[in-house]
DNA sequence: ATAAATCCTGTAGCCACTACAGGATCAAGC
DNA sequence: GCTTGATCCTGTAGTGGCTACAGGATTTAT
């Protein structure tokens, strides 16, 4: 059993995340030292490490609870689980195509622009009734 | 002169948002009405306009209200217009690469998946130590 | 003995809104 | 004049997912 630092530096998920994660329900309590410090286990961590590899996939915190719920549920339902990587496949995909509309258009509105033009070409746009 | 709710349907900007950016100094104080209802000019609804502009091409809050700023500002200063422009763009290409690196990290963690496979791939390999 | 590191709880801040609650006022129809 | 519904007002709290303290207790190393 170790203590959060450790348990920190070995899942990757700092420290005030951890106490985060606890308050929220995100992971079980851990247990407690006597001196009332908080104590992780190798599955505490792997949780935690768990966790982190979600978020670093994109996924919400909410997504990546119940990720870790399938994962823990002893009959891990791989149709919930790639609905669920699905659904959040498509949002990321959705965002890169809304940020290449939004890489066109400001490309758009800055062609002209530095120029050394009397009036700001990209301003003027921005300002168009 | 125009009520908020007008204003709200002119600029594209929502009631609430209008009264946040007031109360932020995004935007000045506008006139009030003997009833003490706000009251908002052309140049008023022009400026929210430019700001929904700003936003909706991804710009931060305070980004957008640099470029209302720099628009009001007498002398257009388009090379610091470009600047902004270009820091943002730099931003939403690196927001780009890193939906693209995770779209393709979360297509080889599904690749195997529902194959009906006794333990779930996706999980096992988010589990891995 | 002391200094530095680590831990604790609790609260507030970040961004950009959004959603109320609880009330005042206004416009339109009867 | 009265009612109904729309619109407006202020003020506060919530969203996600942390992050950053404050202020204190304890532990570890020198």
């Amino acid at each position: 059993m170790i203590a959060i630092g450790e348990a920190a530096r070995q899942s990757g998920v700092g420290i005030e995340t951890i106490r985060y994660y606890e308050r929220e329900g995100i992971v079980p309590r851990p247990a407690r030292a006597a001196n009332n410090r908080r104590l992780y286990s190798a599955q505490d961590v792997g949780r935690l490490r768990f966790l982190k590899r979600c978020r670093d996939l994109g996924f919400s915190l909410s997504d990546a609870k119940a990720l870790l719920d399938l994962s823990e549920g002893g009959a891990a339902d791989c149709a919930e689980v790639s609905a669920l990587a699905q659904r959040h496949m498509d949002s990321v995909r959705r965002k890169i195509a809304e940020l290449q509309r939004l890489e066109a258009a400001l490309g758009e509105l800055t062609a002209n622009c530095a120029e050394g033009s009397v009036d700001c070409p990209m301003l003027s746009r921005l300002r168009m009734a």
